[in-house]
DNA sequence: AATTCCCTCCCCAGAAATAGGGAGGGAGGT
DNA sequence: ACCTCCCTCCCTATTTCTGGGGAGGGAATT
């Protein structure tokens, strides 16, 4: 392991609030001499949980536009396991030349890396590396750093997650295998009476288990339950 | 980077079926001198895809018994995001004991650590290294390994994905912006009528929406929808 | 031995979702 | 310019789900 990642991990450890993941980005940014580093969690909910070297400005003007909603690296991220270049998105929306043209005016680099990281409760976050430079000498960093850039982006996960308090086993949240059985079915499409029949009970009896889970999982409704259980990992298909 | 990593991680880039990645497989975990080494997407439906080198007549017994469902090492993994030691587990449970008394007879070793790895599509698996250590020694090697082992689970995870043909993105299958936003309010509990203000829209038009979602997504009621729309990653919360 | 889940079954009334249909305006891309 | 997709609104009837209630047996933990 290189020595410039151990030193960001140790100032990682020692991290016990944004600000100091905010302080560690910057100088893993430095180490790395390129333009800006990137950590941020996405949530269409709205408020993000960020740590970036990117100006105040640039970042206002993303968020008023919207930009997370239609952003390539976003939307490719979402979709794939792998890191990606951002040369290998797809740029040909013409919202999407909108906002590459004022991230480039606002001091981005033409280049971009990012790596998709997935928290257990359904967090998203992506973990990039922006800079000026040539198609060539960015592959070559790209090549060289790449394991490098991973374990930074799950370590960094791992931190921002811990501080969220995610990491937590939730107690008590656990549900029932039959509430399992039930929510993992209504999740796959089934109905009630498909999924009654599937587990050879009375609808009557899938119905409690699946109230009894949107209890547990204190969720209002059926839909909420199963989105609940799938982002909490409870359930899975 | 080590050696030992690069020379697995070559042997995955020529991988191309999954005796390949048992192979890559049985050589990393000869190469680390453990007992076993385990790669295995979780899945509720049934059918795993695993790569592995525990006795098959082990990986029948677990199956045959359902220990899926009780492994405190995978519902442990399923509710964090970072690697974990076994002995940090839950044992506490009669049925994870006789899981353990079970693996044991089997030729498990007493040491474990295993890495929790999410895919886009709400694909989870494990990647496990198991052996017969000592309290210190295990601590020794997990501590002097950890890096690598992270990077070994995104690779493997990274080719088993790839075989699977998930990390192609799907095409046509992108919701409306109205769409997303209907199944996201959904998602989060709401009914149509709350969504609908929240959207300011009528109930009547955001019906639509979830109707549009779920013809997109083949879904064959709105919390199918939903769900398929939280696994693909078309929402978030 | 007592308690605390979990599994199973049942009733009913009101609220919500579903499956069909139709219609017009607007933005983007070929 | 045309075509396609998206956004918006409206109707009706049928099916399904929700929210209350109650009850008994079994397994595991304390």
């Amino acid at each position: 392991m290189t020595r410039r990642l151990e030193t960001f991990l140790d100032s990682l450890t020692q991290a016990s609030s944004l600000d100091d993941l905010q302080s560690s980005v910057v100088r893993l940014r430095d180490v790395y001499e390129v333009e800006h580093l990137v950590y941020h969690s996405v949530k269409s909910t709205g408020q993000q949980y960020a740590a970036l070297t990117y100006d105040p400005s640039w970042v206002d003007h993303y968020v008023a536009e919207g930009f997370e909603k239609i952003d390539p690296v976003v939307q490719g991220c979402f979709q794939r396991f792998t890191p990606v270049d951002w040369k290998r998105l797809d740029w040909s929306h013409k919202s999407a030349r909108t906002l590459l043209g004022d991230g480039i005016t606002a001091g981005l680099g033409n280049q971009g890396f990012s790596i998709p990281i997935r928290g257990p409760a359904g967090q998203f976050a992506l973990f990039t590396v922006n800079h000026k430079a040539s198609d060539e000498q960015w592959a070559s960093f790209t090549t060289e750093y790449m394991h490098e850039l991973i374990l930074a982006a799950h370590y960094m996960n791992e931190r921002a997650l811990a501080m969220e308090g995610s990491d937590e086993i939730k107690a008590g949240q656990s549900l029932s295998p039959r509430e399992t059985d039930a929510l993992t079915l209504l999740a796959a499409g089934m109905n009630r009476s498909q999924a009654a029949e599937r587990l050879k009970i009375s609808e009557h009896t899938l119905r409690v288990y699946i109230e009894s889970a949107r209890f547990k999982l204190g969720a209002a409704n059926t839909t909420h339950a199963v989105a609940n259980a799938l982002l909490r990992g409870l359930i899975c298909l």
